[in-house]
DNA sequence: TTGACCCTCAAACGGTCGTTTGAAGGCTGC
DNA sequence: GCAGCCTTCAAACGACCGTTTGAGGGTCAA
């Protein structure tokens, strides 16, 4: 109707099919998979209903090819391993820093974060893939970290439990936001509330870690803790 | 078809509406408010397709009806009071200890935690009932324990991040399940694993809160976990 | 100019959903 | 026995869903 489409594909800017997986992005993180409508999705792209399955087979096409997008993304983000110099308790703050921001931050491709949360509590068979491309990564990458922090005498299970609670308070203020809001309705998630937030979660961690650290690491633990708290 | 009907509705044991409410839960637990169908839990209840509108007006009030014998029954569960002669973090032990058990033990009545947890992602407007009658209370004792942990001069908004740690760990292992299992294949969620898990939240936790204790706190509470490590 | 190919379009298809309908059976008080 | 009420039943209704169809305009090489 609006568009007569007599220009060439590059001239409007988007072709459909990118118009659709951004439209698509938005509305499946918003809505979920089932709840999400392929009406909805191509009013938004400003498409024909006939253009998903054009372009994609059917919605599930679309859902994954969305998905692999988000994924690629959040590996862009990944440039984490620059800061492999710097000491583990840095790189925990920065870890949690930048995946708070990551799941929170309200900006402009927020939506594949939202989108992920959503595959986490309703898999959609998507969700191997994500957890190859993206969540297992992510999550060695802090295995990595606090391994490093707690020492190397320190067994794996223990580990990895420490790294879940540290991942578990990230994703709680993320998945549970509709509570908290209503719990405190002066919450807000802008750029220094995640900030201050991360740095909350940090210093909750670091300490919480040294239960299960041998003596020797405490002590050293403990000299940094008080350095970053007085930076 | 199969049941006559014929006999006083007490005889077989549960009235067409309990029925309902039962297989309501679980099935509104399992596949969330959209994608559980009246035709499922019709089958389920072994009752009429129109038994849902004759009872509950609609799929809408039945939702609400399941949603509120589910805060019920979790109000029961809050017995918790009678802990309060004991020293804090003893409290919290057992409140994260009950909270894991009410969240991810497999046993016969738990389709009212996934429901709470399914409200908490997509919320349908009940939520607020929901905030009201059971995790407002249940997020207060919390706050109280910590509290009186961190003691009286820490702010309220330190105690209140302090008590969202606590929470984040312990709901992340029932969100993100499908994630877990699949990071680590090995992980189960029997008696065992979830006193395991609540004795490892525990000891983070406790230790994490050292870091916002005024001085005199954290002696005292060094001493009790020692004390709690070695029981 | 022609024909093959790519893309878009309005319209409709088959299916499933929540809900409604009206008949029918059982129970209770008169 | 009978009227009134409560409950259940099979069947259908209308709405919405994802998907398919077939026509038609566009481009481009031959």
């Amino acid at each position: 109707m609006i568009k007569t489409n007599t220009s060439p594909p590059s001239d409007i800017g988007q072709a459909t099919r990118d118009r659709l997986l951004s439209a698509a992005g938005q509305i499946f993180a918003d809505h979920g998979f089932q709840n999400a409508t392929v009406r909805d999705i191509c009013s938004r792209a400003g498409a024909n209903i006939a253009a998903i399955n054009y372009h994609f087979g059917d919605k599930q096409g679309l859902y994954s090819e969305v998905f692999l997008y988000a994924c690629s993304l959040a590996a862009d983000n990944d440039t984490a391993k620059a800061d492999s110099g710097l000491p583990a308790p840095e790189r925990l703050r920065r870890h949690i820093s930048a995946f708070l921001a990551h799941l929170l931050d309200e900006g402009r491709p927020a939506w594949h974060s939202k989108l992920m949360a959503r595959e986490l509590v309703e898999p959609t068979g998507v969700l191997d893939d994500l957890i190859g491309h993206s969540i297992r990564p992510h999550f060695q990458g802090l295995i990595d970290i606090v391994s490093a922090i707690l020492g190397p005498t320190v067994p794996a299970d223990v580990v990895q439990r420490c790294a879940t609670s540290i991942v578990g308070q990230c994703v709680f203020f993320h998945n549970s936001r509709p509570i908290l809001v209503r719990l405190d309705p002066e919450l807000r998630f802008g750029h220094d509330q995640i900030e201050a937030l991360a740095a909350h979660i940090t210093t909750f961690s670091l300490t919480g870690l040294t239960a299960f650290m041998p003596a020797r690491e405490v002590r050293k633990s403990a000299a940094a803790l008080k350095r970053a708290n007085h930076a």
